[in-house]
RNA sequence: GGGCGCUUGGCUCAGCGGUAGAGCACUGCCUUCACACGGCAGGGGUCAGAGGUUCGAAUCCUCUAGCGCCCA
């Protein structure tokens, strides 16, 4: 009975009819789709947990709310996984490793089908957490990059891109990872800067500076820069290179830096992305000195089969015995690694598949510039436009097997490469029949870029494409802007023909309570499966709200989780106590109006304050403003609804302990009680319904326990069935009670001057005490009088009196509340002492401030160049504050002579 | 080297031109019948520093310092 139940998680039942798109192909309205994190199906299955918490967002629940208002939205919210190519074959091949076996020996075909046992095992943890946070998705449309139909929109965008000469196969240098053994993108590299040396060799003649002295064995050339005057003379002319034997000529070239080393640098065109552009100027032969493995091979003569490292460390080794090692100096540069496996990536002479993405990005560019696409916030556009700017072709085969197989067939006769759906009957060019396909598959990104439209059944013409593209909102994480963002810009522009999103909600990032990056290694991260446990979901929910502040990453500890759990209590007690006060309550069958007159001064203060924030949180949610939603519900619910009116509301619906207050009104009107437990019951709904979008679990057990009555005041005779499928709430078109708010203002600061005055003389809150409130404004005289049961109990009072004339009896505590004068008589309370000092700091406070008001007022400039209502605005301040301070100068003298204070 | 962001009470953060705010922590009183994961009240900040714009700057501009991130 007085031990209330507490709630530690709410998280025990599904979201129910929430994960269905109720109004799926229905007509008219606006169409709301969502998009978030397809790409996060990474490690051992579980979704990173910064990606994950991005799902207890309250935008796409927001949105999923406003869908089945009164506009009749439909929305549609697909969730999913990609494959994670690379990360997932390594998972399985560290599977396999344990049990002695290798990918070769078990061959590709069974090896997939490892993957695939993998993924079924493993895949569905991560939308197993996304339904435990609550997220509303559309279940049944969940997608997985490798279904069939995901991987035929693959195949036809290489071919469309293909045939439109966007997709390319040639050789050049890129990204090569000697450790996952394939290509990489130049996003997939992670530069890292290093300690390192930068060796002088001496070749013949002239001394050449390197930070990688191995790859001299394949050095084609010495450049210099034109205008160096040290090296005029040499430009030309062919020199002996040292190990090898071979002559390789001085090229003189612009690009090359004077200032560094000594000016002269080797020229390695198979293993330097610089020296692969300059080899291509000048013409110069490619040598390739590495295998796949990143071993030395047969072009580096006795140094074939060592290790990269292990030949740095032999050539140099060598040149020192030769004389030819000049200096070695400690030098600091950037080196790329593999983001999946830290491997340091070697820049490798290959032939790939390349989409030139040129054409594509300076549409998806555009798009950004001409507000087709928006960001928010919007300063992540900068970083969209930087990117797009200077971005390179992008390299998307991979030498793995788990992936989408590139659509390109070879010929016996090895003429060019035929694209196509399946493998062409006869060649061409040669004329055979027999082919083989690429045994490569493309990039995982390649098949998340097509997201937007694959998942709503592209290449065919669905209702679902119509009705949904493009979508409403993207929400993501600004670490794959030019992963996924850009990526899904382009391909959206170029196959649908408009942007896939209007608007790219960019989550803040979150990081562990010292604010660092949470990662495996550093072991910090926080597990929201944990939290959840821990402190429940909408607890964890609500606070990753409360704290995604626009441009500002969040540092989550449990100390804030918790105490939002201390929200959610609140609001489950709350619940409770609507509960025992409208039990009993009859369902009106009837919407009756709401009687006026039966209204009391508090329920049209509450339904005032609603009214501010129905209108408030909306708008602060539909600027995707989540931290101010949360506070100002945070604040209403907390200091407004439950401390000040369910306080108030007491009095009324519970008769007989207004009674015990209030002689002269022994009874309630019964109108009166009923008027107070609608506004209650409304109110309390009303909460719920602003409410669910942070915290879904919680809001729907209220909702389904609170009585009948209450869903029924609140929605009307027939009540929907869920919470989730509510009509978001509705401010009314303007403020309601605004003069009746105003009353109720000056109630309680009246009461939290007389609380103040009993706090600080330490009279305990259970003695009832007299209270002299004196006012010469007859609009506060009125209220007083009017509103005296309030004050009675609220500030705990055995007496009241309200008067006209001054106090001049004594001595009293005394304070101020706008208009009203409050006065307590000290009489066995209160010590005159405390009093005193109390009343000198109130005097001093006010004191300071109004000085620095008059001073204010005294500045001709302020006077004459601030706005006029500012200045009047001042003025009545002065006014205010100078009868205040007479006021209490005029107590604290009576109270104290000044001669009495030195005696 | 280029770019972006941050610096407000002990901690975490709002506010972004007109009287410095919240949550947590802290202090005092309270087993008041929704809630001690609570109630009531209270203390605590020259808003990183320096200049400038303005009648007025935490808020706008410039510079400096420190921290973080992205790109090269």
């Amino acid at each position: 009975m007085h031990r209330a139940r507490k709630p530690i998680r709410w998280t025990g039942y599904g979201r129910g009819t929430v994960g269905k798109n109720l109004r799926s192909g229905g007509g008219g309205g606006q169409v709301v789709s969502l998009l978030a994190g397809a790409p996060f199906f990474s490690r051992r299955g579980e979704g990173r947990t910064e990606k994950t918490l991005q799902h207890g967002d309250p935008a796409p629940q927001r949105h999923r709310f406003a869908s089945h208002g009164p506009c009749g939205y439909n929305t549609c919210w697909i969730p999913g996984t990609d494959h994670a190519g690379i990360a997932t074959q390594n998972v399985v091949e560290r599977q396999l490793k344990s049990e002695g076996v290798d990918r070769h020996q078990l061959g590709r075909e069974a090896f997939v089908e490892r993957v695939w046992q993998w993924k079924k095992e493993y895949g569905d943890r991560i939308t197993h957490q996304l339904r435990r946070l609550g997220a509303s998705c559309d279940w049944e449309r969940e997608r997985f990059t490798m279904d069939e139909g995901l991987s035929r929109a693959v195949r036809e965008v290489f071919i469309h891109l293909f045939n439109d000469g966007l997709i390319y196969r040639g050789e050049y240098l890129i990204n090569w990872c000697p450790r996952c053994h394939t290509a990489l993108s130049d996003l997939e590299v992670e530069h890292e800067e290093v300690a390192g040396h930068l060796w002088h060799i001496q070749y013949p003649g002239i001394v050449v500076a390197t930070t990688r002295p191995e790859t001299m064995l394949g050095d084609t050339a010495v450049a210099v820069h034109p205008d160096d005057e040290r090296y005029a003379g040499l430009v030309g002319t062919t020199v002996r290179l040292p190990l090898t034997d071979r002559a390789i000529p001085i090229i003189a070239d612009h690009r090359v830096d004077r200032a560094f080393g000594t000016g002269a640098v080797k020229v390695t065109p198979a293993h330097d992305l610089n020296d692969f552009h300059l080899g291509n100027d000048h013409r110069l032969p490619r040598i390739n000195i590495f295998t796949p493995e990143a071993k030395v091979n047969e072009q580096g003569g006795s140094f074939q089969g060592m290790d990269r490292y292990d030949a740095r460390r032999e050539v140099v080794k060598a040149l020192d015995a030769q004389g030819a090692l000049v200096k070695v100096e400690d030098y600091r540069h950037n080196v790329g690694h593999c983001y999946r496996c830290k491997t340091v990536v070697e820049p490798y002479l290959s032939k790939q598949w390349f989409v030139k993405v040129a054409p594509l990005a300076d549409k998806a560019a555009a798009a950004v510039r001409q507000g087709q696409t928006k960001f928010i916030p919007a300063h992540w556009a900068v970083t969209y436009f930087d990117w797009m700017e200077r971005i390179q072709d992008w390299c998307i085969s991979r030498q793995i097997w788990w992936g989408h197989r590139i659509p390109a067939w070879y010929c016996e006769g090895g003429c060019e490469p035929v694209v196509g759906r399946e493998a062409p009957a006869r060649c061409a060019g040669c004329g055979t029949t027999t082919f083989t396909q690429d045994p490569d598959v493309l990039d995982t990104w390649f098949s998340s870029a097509l997201w937007p439209f694959s998942t709503l059944g592209w290449p065919d013409h669905t209702v679902a494409i119509k009705t949904f593209y493009p979508t409403t909102v993207l929400i993501t994480g600004f670490d794959i802007i030019f992963f996924w963002v850009a990526r899904m810009m382009m391909m959206g522009l170029r196959f649908m023909g408009d942007v896939p999103f209007k608007t790219v909600y960019i989550t803040p990032l979150v990081r562990d309570p010292l604010g660092q990056k949470m990662s495996k290694s550093k072991g910090n991260v926080i597990d929201p499966l944990e939290i959840m446990d821990q402190y429940g979901t909408d607890a964890l929910r609500f606070t990753l709200a409360a704290l995604s502040v626009q441009g500002r990453d969040i540092k989550l500890s449990p100390s804030l989780i918790a105490g939002h759990r201390n929200f959610c209590n609140k609001l489950w007690n709350a619940a409770r106590f609507l509960a025992l006060q409208c039990a009993g309550d009859e369902p009106e069958a009837q919407e009756t109006p709401q009687d006026a007159a039966a209204l009391s001064l508090p329920d049209k203060w509450i339904s005032h304050r609603l009214h501010r924030v129905v209108r408030e949180a909306t708008k602060a949610i539909e600027a995707y403003a989540f931290d101010q939603a949360a506070r100002l519900l945070y604040q209403f619910v907390w200091h407004e609804f439950c401390d000040w009116y369910l306080e108030a509301a007491k009095l009324r619906l519970s008769p007989e302990r207004a009674a015990q207050v209030e002689g002269l009104r022994p009874k309630v009107d019964p109108a009166h009680r009923q008027a107070t437990a609608k506004t209650l019951k409304t109110t309390f709904e009303t909460i719920l319904r602003l409410l669910h979008p942070f915290m879904p679990f919680l809001t729907e057990e209220l909702w389904q326990q609170l009585p009948v009555s209450a869903r029924v005041a609140a929605e009307g005779a027939h009540p929907p069935p869920s919470i989730a499928v509510a009509q978001w709430p509705v401010a009314a078109p303007r403020p309601v009670y605004a003069k009746e708010a105003k009353t109720f203002q000056l109630i309680a600061e009246v009461v939290s001057a007389i609380r103040t005055i009993r706090s600080e003389h330490q009279v305990p809150p259970a003695k009832r005490m007299i209270a002299v409130l004196r006012t010469e404004d007859p609009l506060a005289q009125k209220v007083l009088g009017t509103h005296g049961t309030y004050l009675r109990e609220l500030a705990r009072l055995e007496r009241l009196e309200v008067r006209i004339t001054p106090v001049r009896e004594g001595p009293h505590a005394v304070a101020i509340a706008g208009p009203v004068e409050v006065y307590v008589p000290l009489a066995g309370l209160i010590d005159v002492e405390t009093e005193r000092v109390r009343l000198q700091k109130a005097i001093d406070r006010i004191a300071q401030v109004a000085g620095q008001v008059e001073s204010k007022l005294a500045d001709a400039a302020f006077v004459k160049r601030a706005p006029a209502e500012v200045v009047a605005e001042e003025r009545e301040r002065q006014v205010q504050m100078e009868a205040e301070l007479a006021k209490l100068r005029a107590v604290l003298a009576r109270l104290a002579p000044p001669a009495a204070v030195n005696a």
